[in-house]
DNA sequence: GATCAACCTGAGTTCAGTTCAATTCGGTGA
DNA sequence: TCACCGAATTGAACTGAACTCAGGTTGATC
């Protein structure tokens, strides 16, 4: 059942990886809403109408970077606890994992939780529409995620019993707060970030 | 120092609160970027070009929304902290107050913690400026207002040390990441979410 | 070296947001 | 009572960024 959109080929001179990676980048520093989707094929080197080729608008081309980095999200989380046991360790691990991440992810991040309000409501486009529902598919299972590692613990008897999705959407909205301020350049490392929200979580969840 | 923005005085026949009020409707239910201006217009009942003899710009208005509703959200907080003493019931009494709101405001809060980045970047005119400046301000405020009571409880030895500034910016975090997901027409009362929360919040924070 | 699809372009269209010049409204003071 | 003034409003025109279209290149494959 849960298809992946399959993504298009690379053609050998196809321009899309380095489209998706200059719109991170403009996006994720500029904001999507002031960046020119022109900006973005000057970076690449194309003329603006290119870009149609590859994408059927701006707002396509942010529904794709969103999908995409839901997926490497879920992935990640999904790498991260398999093989732990311990409930406690396992949410130790996933947090860990979700700071674990390279400054372009840390665009991604941003990008994605800047717009979450898009997937809320239908697009007219097909191809927007299905980026948007796929997405929207993909939020649902990563809530699920966090949410079954909270079941699984309260049932062991290591978590105190509580409403698992409430609690679950609170700890997901408690890391991911944490992309619309942190920047790379600020003060404080995001291993010292990660430190504290996992302790947060921790005492949060297991106490 | 901390000078607020006057509002302009209500001539008799003044439409700006019925544009405020449209306007929080609309964008709040459809999203900013998805409603037209003309359609808040026509709602007042008034041509589109007569909304501009009240805002610069569709975005001076949404700057306007944000920076009154990060107003109420720090009145809010102080008369609901004032008078409590012990930081536990203080920490208690600010989250209660925190989601103790109308229909109108949680889309109020949900306009304004969807356009958080607006505040980053300078604007190109003047009062649209002036507005993001004073509602960074409060942004800057309100964190205070939440470190503040921290480490309040801190230095009375009732919550464990650790950094308030980080902490502070995780509890609001957690708070404010509600108005993302919630709907008042939703599963879950605001009542058993605020419960929930100031139940995490008091373990993060004082365990 | 013909063919075909992927890839690209310049010129032109659209549409929401905005500007402008001109007009109406309603309270105030002579 | 009426002239006046600023607040409030309007229709018509403008702007600029997203997007469409009709066609042109490129280069891999046969």
């Amino acid at each position: 059942m849960a298809t992946r959109i399959v993504e298009p080929e690379a053609g050998p001179r196809s321009k899309r990886a380095a489209i998706l990676a200059a719109a991170v980048d403009c996006f994720g520093e500029t904001s999507f809403e002031a960046t020119k989707w022109s900006t973005v094929a000057e970076r690449v080197g194309i003329g603006q109408t290119a870009l149609y080729h590859y994408f059927e608008s701006k707002t396509h081309c942010l529904l794709t970077i969103m999908r995409l980095e839901l997926q490497r999200s879920h992935d990640k989380f999904t790498e991260a606890t398999e093989d732990v046991t311990d409930p406690t360790e396992a949410l130790r691990a996933a947090i860990r994992a979700a700071y674990d991440v390279s400054d372009h992810e840390v665009l991604q991040m941003r990008i994605l939780h800047n717009h979450m309000d898009l997937l809320s409501g239908p697009r007219k486009s097909k191809r927007e529409e299905a980026e948007r529902v796929e997405a929207r598919k993909l939020v649902q299972l990563v809530e699920r995620d966090w949410m079954n590692l909270l079941v699984r613990g309260m049932s062991m008897g290591v978590f105190p019993l509580r409403d698992a999705q409430l609690l679950g959407a609170s700890v997901l909205g408690l890391i991911v707060s944490v992309w619309r301020w942190y920047r790379p350049s600020g003060p404080t490392p995001l291993s010292e970030i990660g430190e504290l929200i996992e302790g947060a979580c921790v005492r949060m969840v297991a106490t």
